[in-house]
DNA sequence: GACTCTATCTCGGTA
DNA sequence: TACCGAGGTAGAGTC
């Protein structure tokens, strides 16, 4: 990694055209080729970059990074106050837990948290539009689709709007009804889902976490 | 602006929980106080983040921040390999050119880009869903709703979908008909917008940008 | 390779 | 402050 410390100023030309005005920054060019221009506050997005795989020319005064889709980017500098390399070595990578796939699984394996009495039919149950998160039946037998979400906002509900839809094309099915779960949901959302005819229920990750799955609940 | 790098593991718990085993890495302090960790390659985003405000404790072998919200990123240094500091000064910012807000304001300016005769009626048409882009009146004096996207996909046929149903709940401004615009119209959004009656419209948006404003045309 | 959807989304605007 | 929508979304997974 390289890290050039520079009273310097820099164009984009790409998806949007974009202007960074002289001043010092942190610029950041990584093994892979990445380059990222980094002022010192704000977030940790850097103002300006550029993804690999990309072809850095450094003409001294000016540096231009051109990649394959015909994006560019113009660094020019004034004035080099730093300049350093460092080798790091591999990367083992980030370990996450507490993703919106958990939360699918915990639920796949305690639908009751959702209703009492839902049993699991399916996860990531297929459809022409993509795969619906669970499908389960309550105690009546009536089918039960699920959207699962960390957020809930409107886009999901429009996605179980989708889905419910094309499992009515399915008439094997009979009436299928829909469950919008999130770990929190947006009033915006919670009343189109309503105005749709889903049910809407929130659930706590903490407590599903602490919950054993249905089967051993029996004992 | 403190650059460290070091030999370290890292771990989060906030949102997430997540864990970055032993490996040499750049961790940058930013004078607002946020503190990113990254390795040398992959992506411009970081591995780990924590964003200001914050609060950083160095305890010499690991460094605890936490933020008001109860998160905490824990970093232990196993090897310090580098740690230097730059004054930077304040940055002037980014100027950003050619985002979805242009787009609509040259089409706001010159509607018939989109359709023949069409007047704008009032950009950002306030409805209880939210604002819809522009509402303008075709020479028959129909009533149509357009939704402005850079990229037309198939959240943006729904959002113009909700709209509409909304302004039919407006009795007083008759039939209204809806006109899906964007720079690319993906084939998915495509089929939906005219499955709902929607007429779809690609424009170009150097070419927008070279027009004349509608009233200008007239000359 | 194209498409889909998640994200510690981030970031900006607004009520 | 919370909510809402755009993003050079990025990035991962799937087909």
């Amino acid at each position: 990694m390289r890290l050039v410390i520079a009273r310097c100023s820099v164009d984009y030309a790409g998806r949007l055209t974009a202007h960074l005005p002289e001043a010092v920054r942190l610029i950041m060019v990584k093994n892979d080729g990445c380059v990222a221009i980094h002022a010192d506050g704000g977030a940790y997005k850097p103002l300006n970059w550029m993804n690999a795989p990309n072809t850095l020319v450094d003409h001294g005064e000016h540096w231009t990074v051109t990649n394959p889709k015909g994006e560019t980017l113009t660094i020019n500098l004034h004035e080099v106050i730093s300049d350093v390399a460092h080798e790091f070595g591999e990367d083992p990578g980030l370990q996450k837990d507490g993703v919106e796939a958990h939360l699918q699984e915990l639920l796949a394996a305690s639908p009751h948290a959702i209703e009492d009495g839902l049993t699991l039919v399916r996860r990531e149950y297929p459809t022409a539009i993509g795969p619906i998160d669970l499908v389960c039946r309550d105690t009546g037998g009536q089918v039960v689709a699920i959207e699962v979400k960390r957020r809930g906002e409107i886009d999901g509900v429009e996605q179980l709007g989708r889905y419910i839809e094309r499992l009515h094309l399915d008439s094997s099915l009979g009436a299928v009804r829909g469950v919008f779960v999130a770990q929190v949901v947006k009033p915006q959302a919670r009343v189109l889902a309503e105005a749709r005819g889903f049910r809407v229920v929130e659930v706590d990750y903490d407590e599903l976490r602490g919950m054993r799955p249905d089967e051993l609940r029996l004992f």
